[in-house]
DNA sequence: TTAATTTTAATGTGATCACAATTAAAGAAA
DNA sequence: TTTCTTTAATTGTGATCACATTAAAATTAA
């Protein structure tokens, strides 16, 4: 028999419109996105197949997928673990990111209508609720809408899934960052994002991106890395960051 | 009956290594990479699975991987289809290719000796006599080889894997731009890579990392993507190049 | 010939079983 | 208790079948 799953991915509906296989790869994917799951961590495919009362089939399928997107890793031995990271390639991932959002972000500034900067405030200050709450998956979940929102304004933005590709590998970490957040997150990036949309300033725009992305993940050190992932780490109390809001 | 299939897969040997799965993957990855299989045309399983002589389940699962990497792409219908481009995708993947393989480029070029910088000749001196013998795959597979055996010289290159997926991408647009060649590709910037390489001259080696793409595929009209794919095209004549080998 | 309709074939998805390889558990020997 | 051996359970892979949906072919009607 199974044993019993140390984690859920109950979180998504089914939609009746699309198959198995793509429900149970959405519902992966978010547990990994939000940092459900931790690094090293042993996915089989009959364990989730039982766990969302699916056959083995759809579960196979949506395993092979985000091993190809890099999302989790076959050992040597065909076992599908959730990837580990060494600093060294924590670091490349960063740096990376850094070079491909700015990229996405300096390419959908001329499709940045005033509408579309709207959307990013609303969906900035729905970011800080969350934070004040200490709502866990809605600041991550909030931070990926508010720059998806941003690269995704470019009309055949050939980059978003590759980006989504590193958040997904990175993904894993998030609990952790998210935790020590309050320490490194003094000042809202965002905004400065939006300030710099506004004032049409593609230099600013590309530090304030750069910025934003190292203050949320760059600042995880090597002993963060290999002595824990961030599991039952407390969450920021509400308030510790007086205010996200200026500029 | 299954139709006669109008492509060959049966390029790479079967490695007793690896799994079935494994092995269609790399077929059908070498076919796509290579510019054997043509834009809109369709895959399907039992097909492939009657070409390569297995069962349905590894190219289902091979398939679900080629399309998770964005070198398939699967119609609402479900079928699965080599990708077509429309212009303005060409252009954004070109774009992000001149990003990522700069970057890769210069975060490498620490990290290549006078051994790797021989690899590196070694390599354009072939690819150089595959141009003369008008040998198709040999240019394709020694072009990538080159720049592939460049960006590897990084111990934790995360970036390999993301350019890998953009040359999928514009694989079956290969046949076609080789084909045409002759008429922009005058100067061998290989050779300026190398030169900047010797030189730790890391301006120099972006700008000519950003020629030898731009001069490879960047020339590709819209009219080239509309029309044909290239198929039947004549390839140069050797030769017509007088040399690929100055400065 | 052309257009609409029916019939047939083919396709991706999902389920289930078999198998070799690996891992975990149990037992034996020190 | 500790170490080694043996046994049992679990794993990913592959094969085969059923099924609903879609595409293609055949048929009919104009």
């Amino acid at each position: 028999m199974n044993k019993e799953p140390d984690f859920n991915l109950n979180d998504l509906k089914f939609d009746q419109e699309e198959t198995a296989q793509e429900w149970v790869y959405r519902a992966l994917r978010f547990a990994i996105m939000s940092g459900q799951l931790q690094p090293s961590q042993a996915l089989t495919i009959r364990q989730i197949a039982g766990i969302l009362k699916v056959s083995a089939m759809p579960v196979r399928e949506a395993l092979k997928r985000l091993t190809a997107e890099g999302a989790l890793t076959i050992k040597a031995n065909r076992r599908i673990i959730v990837p580990t990271l060494v600093p060294a390639r924590l670091a490349e991932l960063i740096e990376l990111r850094v070079e491909l959002e700015s990229f996405a972000a300096i390419r959908a500034m001329p499709y940045l209508d005033e509408v579309r900067i709207n959307q990013l405030e609303t969906i900035n200050d729905q970011q800080n609720d969350a934070f004040e709450k200490r709502d866990f998956h809605g600041i991550i979940l909030g931070n990926q809408n508010f720059h998806r929102t941003l690269y995704t304004a470019h009309p055949h933005s050939v980059t978003m899934p590759m980006i989504e590709q590193l958040w997904l590998q990175i993904g894993p970490l998030h609990r952790l960052s998210v935790a020590k957040l309050p320490e490194h997150y003094t000042h809202d990036r965002h905004c400065d994002i939006i300030h710099s949309l506004k004032h049409h300033n593609p230099f600013g725009l590309k530090s304030a991106i750069e910025a934003d992305i190292r203050e949320s993940i760059g600042f995880l050190t090597e002993s963060d890395l290999l002595t824990n992932y961030g599991d039952n780490l407390p969450l920021p109390k509400p308030g510790y960051v007086k205010s996200l809001k200026h500029i």
